[in-house]
RNA sequence: GUGGAUGUAGCUCACUAGGUUAGAGCGCCAGUUUGUGGCACUGGAGGUAGUGGGUUCGAACCCCAUCUUCCACCCCA
């Protein structure tokens, strides 16, 4: 074992891998039920872009981001979030003349430089959508409904909460932080070292501290909710109406902060009811594609990481996937080898899976590999039946409906796709 | 980045007053007399005990370093 996957990968192979295809596959339901068109962008990007988008006092640009320099003296940066290369993107192809709002998907790994834990990864995958032209209450809606139309086909609705919140728009977030540093001042010496820089640098954190202390400080503190200018208000009402009338079940939560600066308004998260994690979170960011040097344009999306949602999916036992083959053709001697190998081309070039054995085994072993890989159907080819060119078409799970045809590739892709559709 | 754990076959784990060729279950490969799987039985392959040092006559077991993974923070998907 010389050589190991860099720290915070992960290999994806053989039954996981069919996990997240299964995932994958309900994406792209979602993602064509809801009308949006995949997007991808590259891997990495010039440092700036995130820099100026999540923000340069963020912990994600601070200390997160693969950053290095390339060959030209560019300053690079793996992307650690997806937002900025999609809005860049949108702005470089001049995607505000396409007809609004413009719904875009991707499925793309990010990279953060990390301590490990479970479900925290240097490189990991997300899910994500970013609704690009609305400033309706509408898009935040349909922003939280997506992440909800794939859980509920991955039978997972009943296990994550929904909590949102409004952070308002910069005018009231700045009224609101004023009045969350008065409540603060006077007990800023009893809070920690984490808080003493934050209440500076980015008090609305300090909000969803978990010191016991900063907890007990933060008991009677402002809430925004209270402080949204009208505006703000009203949008935060009729998304809540909205959801209401599609019953969406929700907790409106104060305390939750995005950890990227560009969020305005809105904000959401999805959050395991099992296990710790947040699986998704997103929200409105309407002044982001103005201060990355596009035109004005109000959007809202979310990150939903994949290797939580399967981790979360293990958890339940909701993911289980049974591997499965069409027919596994056996053969008796080395006399039928090539017969046999030549029916399964020919058999597979109607679209089933087939299996023969390239392993030289006899045929008993051909049957019980037949067997491990839970095979529909078996083909026995031997002297009897390629002289009388007929075969018998065994059914694994049920042996009394087995049945015959003749030794053609047509005809058994046929009688086996018409029996698999009863 | 801070604090605390962990590491023995592909997987889940045994074996400690440090002492001959490190074990089990599952999995993998094969066989149980020659044309039919799932059970059972038998056999086989597979580990320089994460890696590198040190202590010792002798280390999987003790010490140090390092890497990995995990847990609590931090943060977030």
């Amino acid at each position: 074992m010389k050589y190991l996957k860099p720290k915070g990968t992960k290999d994806i192979y053989l039954e996981e891998m069919a996990k997240w295809q299964n995932v994958e596959s309900k994406i792209r339901e979602v993602a064509k039920e809801y009308n949006m068109s995949e997007i991808r962008t590259p891997v990495f990007e010039s440092t700036e872009l995130f820099t100026r988008s999540v923000g340069d006092e963020t912990d994600i640009v601070n200390k997160e981001m693969y950053t290095f320099e390339d060959r030209g003296g560019r300053s690079i940066t793996l992307r650690p979030e997806n937002t900025a290369g999609v809005v860049r993107a949108y702005i470089e192809n001049g995607m505000s003349s396409a007809p609004s709002p413009v719904k875009l998907w991707y499925l793309s790994n990010v990279y953060r430089y990390e301590k490990m834990q479970k479900g925290r990864y240097r490189e990991f995958n997300q899910f994500g959508v970013e609704i690009l032209g609305s400033a309706s209450y509408m898009a935040d809606v349909e922003a939280i409904l997506i992440p909800l139309a794939l859980f509920k086909k991955l039978d997972i609705l009943d296990e994550v909460t929904l909590n949102i919140n409004s952070i308002g728009c910069t005018a009231c977030r700045a009224k609101y932080i004023e009045k969350l540093k008065s409540f603060l001042k006077d007990n800023l010496d009893e809070m920690c070292s984490d808080c003493k820089v934050r209440f500076y640098k980015n008090p609305l954190r300090i909000i969803d501290c978990k010191q016991k202390k900063c907890k007990e400080i933060l008991q009677n503190k402002p809430n925004i909710t209270d402080y949204l200018c009208e505006d703000c208000s009203n949008h935060f009402e009729k998304v809540k109406e909205t959801l209401d009338s599609l019953n969406v079940k929700y907790n409106i939560n104060p305390d939750i902060v995005r950890g990227l600066d560009y969020y305005n308004r809105t904000v959401f998260e999805y959050v395991s009811n099992t296990l710790d994690l947040t699986v998704c979170g997103g929200g409105r960011y309407d002044t982001l594609v103005e201060l990355c040097q596009g035109p004005k344009t109000p959007a809202v999306g979310f990150g939903l990481g994949m290797e939580r949602l399967i981790l979360l999916l293990d958890d339940l036992e909701k993911n289980k996937i049974q591997k499965e083959l069409d027919i596994y053709i056996t053969y008796l001697s080395e006399k039928e080898e090539k017969t046999a190998y030549k029916l399964a081309t020919d058999i597979r070039a109607y679209g089933l899976s087939v299996e023969v054995d390239i392993l030289g085994r006899s045929f008993k072993a051909q049957m019980k590999q037949a067997d491990k890989l839970n095979a529909a159907y078996t083909i026995a080819l031997g002297e009897d039946e390629i002289s009388n060119n007929i075969v018998n078409i065994k059914n694994m799970q049920n042996k009394e409906e087995s049945f015959t045809a003749d030794l053609d590739a047509n005809v058994i892709a046929k009688a086996v796709k018409a029996v698999n559709k009863k």
